[in-house]
DNA sequence: CTACTATTGTGACGTTTTTCACAAGCCGCC
DNA sequence: GGCGGCTTGTGAAAAACGTCACAATAGTAG
């Protein structure tokens, strides 16, 4: 049932939760697999099997229910939780991601802010005060951080990842450009708009001259 | 030499060039594909066969010339240019772009600036002056801008996608939620973080139960 | 000039991911 | 209860992608 899951797999299931959401709200009951590969442009056939690794959530000749699947879908990512994040950089990124609403109406819950700005400690942001690098550790000690959130230069942002996996945080979200040096059992994800923005200007160009 | 190139080597293109853009800085002259390897967390074979897609660039026995790789790379990648942006969306998440310092960097010029908030208009960000959402068409006409980063919430993305498009965008770097409905010639680039955010906490979960 | 070292470029191979096609199963109707 | 329309779940086929191994070749030393 299931192995290793492919991480296209997961960004598609990522999808397909967000459309089974969508069609809650719209008062729907069942959904196909072509419905929803319409909506997270792919193929019903891809649906099915991206599904299959994990069970067999649907009902031959009706489709799957909604809210079932919506159910299934949430425990297989692990969202069906809350998920206690610390923030680590309250520059631009950092500011622009704690007020980001899509980000705790999804169960990632900010409960510790850290910068190493001295002018920036002491400041509250939503009830939670600012702390300076030192506190790292304890922070994520004592508030069981799960996740951090890196928005700091890419300087400082090797040193922060051990620090914090040393401390016992499972998972980070980078923003800073560089590969994290890390165990593997720490999943790291990259989130890198150069990256994309020069995936967008090699699409045009190739458009341009190769056909 | 070249056909239809997987997106995963894109992103590593993009890799390899920041790697020599360090070398470069540390005053390397040649650079194996090994070295390449090793800084952009893949294999030797992998760099080559990355390359070959577009041609043939190193000596045999010696690897390649760091500054003759970086400049054909920035022209496969089409960032031998600079490309004209519109920033449309000017909350938090647009501020955060429109200071990102890798941004204009790396030949990425914000040129316009939209939000359809009627007391962020006529405010000036970096001597831009924000427009209102009727001035969308004239602007990426009479600047000639090429990609827009869409930074509106998600009902608002669409309409904006199609107007931009049709005034002649070339692609869209886009934050909103959706899957945007644009001509497949115009490529789009979703920078979805809650995707992201999912794929850590399934890797989390799936490493606790699974295996 | 030859031998030796280093490293590329690439065809052959293996693995992973996607697509295809269809039997199995559910539902409603007569 | 049997028939027909739908839609799933899944092996098998195809395609895409990554790895391997090695011939080709640049440079160097003797």
């Amino acid at each position: 049932m299931t192995r290793r899951i492919p991480a296209s797999t997961i960004r598609r299931l990522s999808h397909y939760l967000r459309s089974l959401e969508d069609l809650e709200r719209e008062g729907g009951q069942t959904v196909s697999s072509e419905e929803l590969a319409r909506r997270g442009q792919t193929t019903a056939a891809q649906v099915r099997k991206d599904l299959s690794h994990f069970g067999s959530f649907g009902k031959r000749g009706l489709g799957y229910r909604v809210d079932e699947l919506r159910v299934r879908l949430r425990q297989i990512l692990g969202v069906d939780r809350v998920w206690k994040v610390a923030l680590v950089g309250a520059g631009r990124i950092g500011s622009a991601l704690f007020e980001y609403p899509a980000f705790e109406s999804r169960g990632y819950q900010c409960v510790a802010i850290v910068d190493a700005d001295p002018s920036k400690i002491g400041q509250t942001w939503g009830g939670l005060t600012i702390r300076g690098p030192s506190e790292l550790e304890s922070l994520i000690t004592e508030l069981d951080v799960e996740l951090v959130i890196l928005a700091v230069p890419a300087k400082a942002a090797q040193e922060i990842a051990v620090r914090a996996v040393r401390a016992g945080v499972k998972g980070i979200l980078n923003f800073a450009p560089i590969r994290l040096n890390v165990p593997a059992s720490v999943p790291v994800e990259d989130v890198n708009l150069v990256m994309q923005l020069e995936a967008l200007s090699f699409a045009i160009t190739q458009r341009g001259t190769g056909a």
